[in-house]
DNA sequence: GTCGGACATTGATGGTTGTCGATGTCTGAC
DNA sequence: GTCAGACATCGACAACCATCAATGTCCGAC
């Protein structure tokens, strides 16, 4: 019964039809919401942004240190519960650590908010 | 300056270019914060989710109470947030309290995080 | 006017979260 | 091996939030 809480959630946002179509179960709510409420900080928000315009797709935790006003730590925090949500993919070469959005969860949960009007 | 945070939020949200374009300023993303913030619970997810799959798109309080086990002034408090955020809109017609979502607010949120994905 | 029902507001409380400084863990260079 | 730099983890703290019971407000019916 727990299983879709261990659904990536990736996952957890294919599996629902369109908002407008049938309300949410309990277990769908539970598993979208991580993803939505990382996405609800600003600070989060314009770290995925950053990332999402970045050259190359990708952005180095040293260039997003630069671009705040934030400590390291809270950055890397920001990081983490981006990536744990889903929406940030991590590749560590070398040194340095990449993000890169994943845009497929990216689209799927940005069509399923889309799509709750109709 | 501090113009952009009193934006309606559906404003806000119209005014940002997609993400995969260019970050969003930190006025930007303050002011969109709080429409992903809103969503971000899985109580909140699944009240909208109950109003916009109800029929004639629109939802009582007291259908939206007797779906969930929250307490009545819980439900309110959610449904006030939304209302706040922009994602739903408020009508009170006699005793009773109409919910429906703002499908304008919902696309152009939708789009802008589908958007972020390239 | 008064009574009941629908919904909102208030006040309190336990849990969560954003932030920081300090510290830890790697990795490449010398 | 040791040193410096890039990033993560830890521990602490203040601010915020979800929830509830109690109470308030508004409206329609009688």
């Amino acid at each position: 019964m727990a299983e879709l809480l261990s659904l990536t959630p990736v996952d957890a946002v294919a599996c629902c039809p369109p908002m407008a179509t049938a309300p949410l179960t309990e277990e769908q709510a539970a598993a979208l919401a991580p993803m939505l409420k990382a996405l609800g900080d600003p600070a989060r928000l314009r770290l995925l942004s950053l990332v999402a315009s970045h050259a190359g797709g990708e952005a180095c935790v040293c260039d997003l240190n630069d671009a705040f006003d934030l400590s390291q730590p809270t950055i890397s925090h920001h990081l983490k519960l981006l990536h744990g949500a889903g929406l940030l993919q991590r590749e560590k070469r070398g040194v340095w650590v990449y993000y890169r959005v994943d845009s497929e969860a990216l689209a799927a949960l940005g069509g399923l908010i889309a799509g709750a009007g109709r």
